[in-house]
RNA sequence: GGGGAAAUGGCCGAGCGGUCAAAGGCAGCAGACUGUAAAUCUGCCGACGUAUGUCUACGGAGGUUCGAAUCCUUCUUUCCCCA
């Protein structure tokens, strides 16, 4: 821990670099001073959903934030949410989400926590369960605690007004959840909570649930959602639009370099650490137009594969990059395959090592002309393979199979 | 408690008892093009040893029929209206 905060001014820089909103922003102020003068950390604390395991570049866009209040000496507290995971999120749902068991939420929390740790510092973290603390309650315990709540309270949140009005399904237990979530901040007696923005109300709900039990409400620090590569919908697993983390960093570079340009600007922000000066310089070559887009687009994808691969991984993600796709070369490593004894059809090869799903789709490929050997194209759908055969497939743009004797 | 409607491929959504492996859209894949894995255009898009063929598939289980995604029974789930 250091020995002293950096002063709020600095601290608040940085936390509202990239913040969507603080809400309220003075009552931060006030935290921030009071820990300054006192030497207490701040609780910062951010709720993950285990129902999705696989992080990507939105889910780290608000654990980088939580890596901020790290960085400013702050206790960051991840709770993982196996017991509300029970009932999932409905957030930005429109319908009800799959329930999971206790051990399933565990398990996944596990991972989350792992990929989590990608992004933030392991000093000054604290993993937290809130079924710690949620499974005690009694049924008493949450009738009084629903008390709290009103209805129309709850029915001014967007997705249940529509789902009720769409006539979606829309569960009792739905309802809990935002609740659920606000009784972590009462149990850690939170002083931040952060989220993305689609998690506003759900945070707001804990700042009405610690004032009834008598606390400080907690300050609410929203991040934006990213758009994903598509460029259009918001970053998500369902809309296959995403870059994990856990992406290789060949593929990572690859995706970011995919990324509409109107993109660029807003991904430096959010999925970077370069100082608010510099990000104003890309806006404005951005907007001059004097910079060819792909020059910041591949600085971009450099510095985000830095992150979580390191520099050499990115440089080399880059030259890997250029080879395949600027020079139509082949990659470093790729899968490999030995012929038996026997003939073998090609579609078949192609399906056993995982280039294709099914003999069918080798076949569309071949007639599609999307498959050559050795630089020439497969033309005959029914290619037998056998031993000794040798070279190079590629399979589609990115796909590719050596052949070895 | 009573009455009505609906469940279709990864998603949305058409669907006359045969010509339905199921329109259309989205997503995905390939080819062309490009600074890019963007945009655009074109093609493909259940599986099967190469098919005017077979199998699997239209919420689950039965049934009627030469033949069912389409009709009947029942179960499950959801929605709407009334109380």
């Amino acid at each position: 821990m250091p020995d002293k905060f950096p002063e709020v001014e600095e601290q608040l820089a940085l936390i509202s670099r990239g913040a969507e909103a603080i809400i309220p922003e003075e009552e931060l102020a006030k935290k921030l001073e009071r820990s300054l003068k006192t030497g207490q950390p701040l609780k910062v604390k951010l709720g993950c959903d285990p129902s999705k395991p696989d992080l990507h570049l939105g889910h780290a866009v608000v654990l980088r934030k939580l890596g901020h209040f790290q960085q400013l000496g702050h206790e960051a507290i991840l709770v993982i949410g196996d017991f509300t995971g029970m009932i999932g999120d409905p957030s930005g749902r429109n319908k009800t989400r799959p329930a999971l068991t206790l051990e399933e939420a565990r398990a996944n929390g596990q991972s989350y926590f792992d990929q989590a740790a990608r992004v933030l510092s392991k000093d000054r973290l604290r993993i937290v369960y809130n079924s710690e603390w949620l499974s005690l309650l009694t049924f008493a315990d949450l009738i009084r605690e629903a008390a709290h709540i009103t209805v129309a309270r709850m029915l001014e949140r967007d997705d249940f007004s529509k789902r009720l009005a769409a006539g979606t399904p829309l569960s009792m237990h739905e309802l809990l959840y935002p609740l659920a979530q606000a009784y972590d901040s009462v149990a850690l007696q939170a002083d931040v909570e952060l989220g993305g923005t689609d998690q506003t109300f759900n945070l707001l709900m804990g700042r009405d649930l610690q004032r009834a039990h008598g606390q400080e409400p907690q300050v609410v620090v929203t991040t934006p959602l990213i758009i994903g590569t598509d460029g259009v919908e918001k970053m998500s697993k369902s809309q296959d639009n995403y870059i994990a983390l856990t992406d290789a960093p060949d593929d990572m570079y690859g995706k970011l370099l995919s990324i509409p340009d109107k993109l660029i600007g807003s991904y430096f922000t959010h999925c970077t650490d370069l100082p608010a000066g510099e990000l104003q310089q890309i806006d404005a070559q951005l907007a001059g137009g004097e910079v060819n887009p792909r020059d910041l687009k591949r600085r971009l994808a450099r510095e985000v594969v830095a992150i979580y691969h390191g520099a050499p991984a990115a440089a080399s993600a880059e030259q890997a990059f250029d080879r395949l796709f600027i020079d139509k070369g082949l990659p470093d490593d790729m899968p490999e395959y030995t012929p038996g004894d026997g003939e073998i059809l090609l579609v078949q090869v192609l399906h056993d090592c995982g280039l294709t799903q099914s003999n069918s789709e080798g076949r569309r490929l071949i007639a599609q002309g999307g498959v050559k050997w050795d630089d020439e194209l497969v033309t005959d759908t029914n290619l037998l393979v056998k031993r000794g055969d040798a070279g190079i497939l590629k399979v589609g743009k990115r796909r590719f199979l050596k052949l070895v004797s």
